[in-house]
DNA sequence: TAAAAATACTCCATAGGTATTTTAT
DNA sequence: ATAAAATACCTATGGAGTATTTTTA
């Protein structure tokens, strides 16, 4: 069975032209380097040398053979580095998904300028979804990692690790006389000026979520809340709010998508509503690019100034 | 030291997921392979698989490595096929020389004709030269064998060996009364109706040639040849004796040349005129293509109606 | 508890070392 | 006569086998 040991003993004694000085060269005897050529050429079937009383020359198949040897032995190394490189983290495929409000956080946004440029072999894949879709990727192996915002209990088989924690603000249509348009800070409104507006919420398809905390939140002001329109997601409901349908609450990370047509205020009221972010992946162990995303996103804080 | 053992036991592992199944499938025992699995993740410095009760399952770094370790396994196998081909003379690269005169030889024609047809892997480089440069060339190794028209003797380093021996033809411009073009079969001129003729003949650079032999047999046929032009190739004699510069005696497989301007007659004459075709190569042990070129032309025979 | 991998040890095949012979110029 | 490769023989590393323990679901 031919070995790898066949291939550099056959390079060396070609580059050297001579069996004594390449034996020399990898630190053996003569022999035992005569008898390594001679087992490559019983496997091979044909001389790969012309012995002269000078030293050795390729035959034809020998520099048929010489190019593709080298070849193969660069591979070897190659290949090895790169599974290094993998295991470090600075290689290989990495999923990640997001629910559509965590797009716009700039963790993610931070996240994946921070690949791009420390880990370009890195294959990043991106996927947008909602929370149940996500988790379902996650167990079925097509994402090693999501960022979602509800906390989803804590699974026997996934790590649903909290991340941080945003304030979430009001978004009304700029038209509405509760926004003001001139004033470069965002206003201050209490929740209970809000009782008689008509509230566009994204609902989750499946349990409780920040829609359940809004009501609450409401209630705790006095009132209860006038549900126009639900959104399918989170994005949907800027639309909405834009196309004047009503206000919603939402994280503040989403505010930067000052679309036209909506304007922003931060909320005063008995509960703070708060938008948690989590990133969640199977127990099985992390591995490379994974930790190194893991590593990046614990350490991350906001920018001082955004 | 990483061998391909280590990598035929690592793909095997990756199939099965399974180490014992996997030992099974390399006919060795479970334990000498999760030995030689461990000795390849110590030289990688990570683990390639991850170890459940219900078998393994690659890590990232493995992932990386599998496709990597197929490619390295296939090209091994291809390379030592490489060798084994260009040995049985399949494959590889031959360097052809030939003399202008024997470029129109059938048999050269229809070598490069077998080549290309039944070992469309050898690289064919034919190059054309005078006897002197082929010699050189051989003797540079920058041709491999070469067909020549002249014995120039048996040096020690080299081989030629005679192949075949040709009648040699007379040329005469078209309009020349010894001419006859009404006629289908070349006339037979005796070589004593040319003593008035003037001669346009192909001489070597150096040392004696059919140059030699032509004068010899005008000498026996009772004349001393006029020779009014001396041609550096054979083929320029040609291209004179078609601008009527006189009347010229060359190899007959040149006569297919049958270029404007000019008439063949067969000869006859005291001393029968031939040119002979030798296959110069180097006294080195032959290979692969080589040999099949020298069995070839050994075994040719001219095609029985030309 | 069961299934699989890892460990401990033993053995032997063979890579590699030493001494010598053969070969080719 | 010399330089190099091949052969013969010996040694010992490590690959593979057997028995057992450890690990994890």
């Amino acid at each position: 069975m031919i070995e790898l040991r066949h291939l550099r003993y056959f390079v060396a004694v070609a580059e050297e032209g001579h069996l004594t000085r390449a034996a020399g060269r990898l630190g053996i005897q003569q022999p035992p380097l005569s008898q390594q050529i001679q087992a490559l050429e019983r496997e091979v079937g044909a001389p790969l040398f012309l012995r002269h009383s000078r030293g050795v020359a390729l035959t034809d198949a020998g520099q048929t053979l010489l190019p593709r040897a080298r070849a193969i032995l660069g591979d070897v190394d190659g290949a090895l580095e790169a599974a290094r490189r993998t295991a470090r983290g600075q290689m290989g495929r990495l999923a990640v998904g997001f629910t559509s409000s965590a797009a716009f956080h700039p963790l993610v946004a931070s996240l994946v300028r921070m690949l791009r440029q420390s880990a370009p072999e890195i294959v990043l894949s991106l996927e947008e979804g909602n929370t149940q879709d996500l988790i379902a990727a996650l167990r079925a192996n097509r994402l090693d990692t999501a960022f979602v915002r509800s906390p989803v209990g804590q699974p026997e088989d996934l790590v649903i690790e909290p991340l941080l924690s945003e304030a979430m603000v009001l978004a009304l249509p700029d038209r509405h006389p509760l926004a003001t348009p001139g004033r470069r800070k965002p206003p201050v409104i209490a929740l209970r000026d809000l009782a008689g507006e008509t509230f566009v919420l994204y609902r989750r398809p499946s349990g409780p979520g920040l829609y359940d905390e809004i009501i609450a939140a409401c209630r705790a002001a006095g009132f209860s809340p006038h549900v126009g329109q639900e959104a399918p997601r989170m994005v949907s409901t800027l639309s909405l709010v834009a196309a004047g349908m009503g206000v919603s609450i939402i994280p503040e990370s989403m505010a930067r998508l000052a679309g036209d047509g909506i304007a922003y205020a931060r909320l005063d009221g008995a509960i703070r509503l708060e938008a948690p972010l989590y990133l969640a992946r199977r127990k099985a162990p992390e591995t490379g690019a994974l930790s190194r995303l893991i590593d990046y996103v614990r350490a991350w804080r906001p920018a001082p100034a955004s």
